[in-house]
DNA sequence: GTGGTCTAGACCACC
DNA sequence: GTGGTCTAGACCACA
């Protein structure tokens, strides 16, 4: 479900974090439910354990999800609600990148607009054409 | 002109580069010109002048600007024609990440346009508000 | 392997670049094998770690290796075929410089070809004679 | 006469230091001779008069010219016997750099032979085509 | 342990 | 004054 980008310059745990978030907002990962041990989800993603390790911690110490020694890590109670807050800000926060890199070079609204479209439409053709 | 986001992960020798790009762009620095030096620069975004220096001389071996020792660093020739390709590829690829973002948390094509539109809206308004 | 001239005007991590090439060239250094350690490097050649991971640096933005976080660097999948066409180059590069310094003094073709010849067998002799 | 590579990493002055002295070499200046004018080889150049005036004081340093405050710098008296010693090493200095670069590339005497061979065919036969 | 970024500060080559 | 190279050393991200 995750897909990790190793190109880029956001670091893989960051990228783990959003996934983790993004499948509890989605409905994918349930409160409560377990997670998918660090060396699974790691084997998965491949990338190494203490890399996701360093993700589960992370998300614990904002109260996502909770852990506990020799036990699976489990999706806090509360953490759609916590996650329904963020996600808003998370969307907007990277909106607003794009935008403002885009004005950068000088585009204005509509252009944008017009570009957003397109690649909007691009990734449906795309995925259609994949099937998956 | 350039400004630098301090906190995130983007390093700070490539916020310098694409703002070197987008002011090419824009048509604020023209081919021929000359740039700031190191130095001033690096004063200026308060900033090592080796994190400007590595900019430069990426900016260089991408073609984009040429240095001379002793003298100012100057807007290549040709940079307009390369960056107006770059220019497209830099603005698509960050306006997918962000449609991917919105995405991994469910929003479908519909709801990431009315985002964008609205966000839009909000920087203009900020913008006229500022009156800057 | 890597010899560093520290008295002419190359600068040392072009020397670096060129060493770690001509090794792919040789075969010592093999597609997808791990390089020596920015900082092993730096100690073997008693040179400054920053100065060996430019070196490294500029050789993946030219497609020879690739790097990661926390990994090794590897030499690229398709470096040999990047080298083989620079190698070319290079060569050809160092001995047209040689012959035209040769050509500004005076000599013509054949005492070139002289000198080249006599310079060969002299670097025979001192290998043989050193028998390593 | 002299030519200048500002591409490389050869300094300028060093350049003309050598121009200068094949100069004298091919006969072109002569012993007592006055050498042009800092200015007007700087011009003549289209690089900076302090750029050549380095260049003199090295020479002059050197023995090879010699200048007097409001005069014309002259080639030394003495300067052919100096030279002539200095052609040979520099000449061999500069083929041998090319064959042992070459080597490092696991190129074999012969095969560099042949090269050295088809570049001086080459450049000759690109000389007569400019008739220059 | 690895590579990546950044700073501070030196020295050089050239204008 | 300009840019270029190098060192020394800190801190971070990742394995």
């Amino acid at each position: 479900m995750i897909t990790i980008d190793t190109s880029g310059f956001i670091p893989i745990y960051e990228q783990i974090k959003k996934g983790i978030k993004s499948e509890v907002s989605l409905g994918v990962l349930k409160p409560n439910q377990a997670l998918p041990s660090i060396r699974d989800l790691a084997a998965e993603l491949v990338v190494n354990p203490n890399t996701v390790a360093r993700a589960y911690r992370e998300l614990e110490l904002e109260g996502f999800i909770s852990t506990r020694k020799g036990k699976a890590s489990l999706v806090a109670e509360n953490s759609s609600a916590l996650i329904e807050k963020e996600k808003t800000r998370l969307i907007e926060e990277v909106i607003d990148r794009a935008i403002s890199e885009a004005r950068k070079f000088g585009l204005n609204s509509s252009e944008i607009k017009k570009i957003v479209e397109s690649r909007l439409k691009n990734q449906e053709r795309r995925s259609e054409g994949v099937g998956k």
